[in-house]
DNA sequence: CAACGACGGTACGGTTGCGTCCCGACGTGT
DNA sequence: ACACGTCGGGACGCAACCGTACCGTCGTTG
């Protein structure tokens, strides 16, 4: 009976790219202007200029909604990071982590939806998925090159190195919400570097670490030889 | 006329502190099951067990009363740091952080209104007033206490040192939502302190930084002498 | 002891959003 | 050229919430 596929849908009788586009693009404003608790299909679906229906047809609920778009948006490219050092390793990926929440969107969707992550076990799925399994990938594989440059110790926890290096510049941009220079960056690079258990300055001796003016650094500036494990 | 003030309020007709104190543990509640945006004093009300009449007597809007509760609540105890040592100044901050985002309320509360205070700028500015300048503040005295004892460079800059201090953490806990181990946190005071510029460890033999064992400290462990500017 | 006056609670109109149904419009395939 | 079938849009019933007005209650003060 309705076995039979009568025939695929053609003609006007296909959804429409377009407006999908401009539901997505509606949405992302929509969350980024009152959040994902105040939320409305409505006001979405107004500022997209299309009906609700045209929403409803596409997704079945806000949360689906939320889900899918936010999903697709974080799968956006990342960098290769393999620059053969740790600190341009971080450098590149500050430089990628500042550029994405710099963009006023993503700086008020992500702490948002974040925070709805804490009391709404889908969306703490799905950020789980395409954001902290990403980060524990990057930053894993970072350290992993590290410790085979010999640059850090064979033992270094992956999990307590993302925390250290996503830690800092997430705050001041998404919390803080304070200006980032290059300087700071730089001076962030090389923190977090020491931190994770780098030898001190060599590679950059042109800025120090934050607020460190040139140290000496006592140690031989050597080859980055392993750690010698106990 | 109505310049004659009649009577003070006085019996019945005086506001009752233990229905106050209900709706101020509701509005918690509240604030952690639904979020900023989604608050409705209706529920309050319904949860604290009192009148929506009670109160719109005490608070103007629904703003005004998380602003009034959340910065009374912001102002509560904080440790004195000076524990002699820039570790031992980390470790005291770090415990009473970890202490305060244990509290599942706190860990719902906060990162929801820090992500309104992108928004709303009634709710940006009392949050930086409780909570980022208090950061500031003991961020900056555990920086300069760090300097006059010679374990820091005189040049640290007390903004991105606060980055690098609580950024970590607060990462881990209110946003990642790992586990906090004590070994974990022990890690991360040294990787922080070295990080902020302080010679690698020497006060904490046992732990060594996140991920490295023992590496010997080539630098003197001495006195922790002034850091020899430029 | 009686009157006062703000108390807490209920009820109300108005507003907003959800999710669904029905409608005419439209482009493709037969 | 016609029929098909989904498209987008408007309208509807339902539910939740806002902010206020009104009402009986209660402890204090004179």
């Amino acid at each position: 009976m309705t076995t039979e596929k009568r025939r695929a849908p053609a003609g006007a009788a296909v959804l429409r790219g377009e407006i999908t586009t401009a539901i997505r693009r509606a949405l992302m404003q929509e969350l980024a202007a009152v959040g994902y608790g105040r939320l409305s299909i409505e006001a979405v679906a107004r500022r997209a200029g299309v009906s609700k229906t045209a929403i409803y047809r596409r997704w079945s609920s806000k949360l689906d909604l939320v889900l899918e778009i936010v999903a697709a948006a974080a799968h956006g490219k990342l960098p290769a990071l393999d620059t053969g050092t740790l600190r341009g390793d971080l450098a590149l990926l500050f430089q990628a982590v500042a550029h994405a929440l710099r963009h006023p969107l993503a700086s008020q969707i992500i702490p948002d939806l974040l925070a709805e992550a804490a009391r709404n076990p889908t969306i703490d799925q799905t950020l789980r998925q395409v954001l902290h399994a990403r980060q524990q990938d990057i930053g894993g594989r970072l350290v992993a090159h590290a410790v085979q440059r010999g640059e850090l110790p064979a033992d270094t926890d992956p999990d307590a190195a993302v925390d250290l290096i996503v830690g800092p510049l997430y705050w001041r941009l998404a919390i803080a919400r304070l200006p980032l220079t290059d300087s700071y960056l730089d001076n962030l690079v090389e923190s977090v570097a020491v931190g994770l258990g780098a030898d001190a300055a060599l590679p950059h001796p042109r800025t120090p670490p934050i607020g460190l003016t040139g140290r000496p650094t006592p140690a031989e500036p050597g080859t980055g030889d392993a750690v010698p494990l106990r």
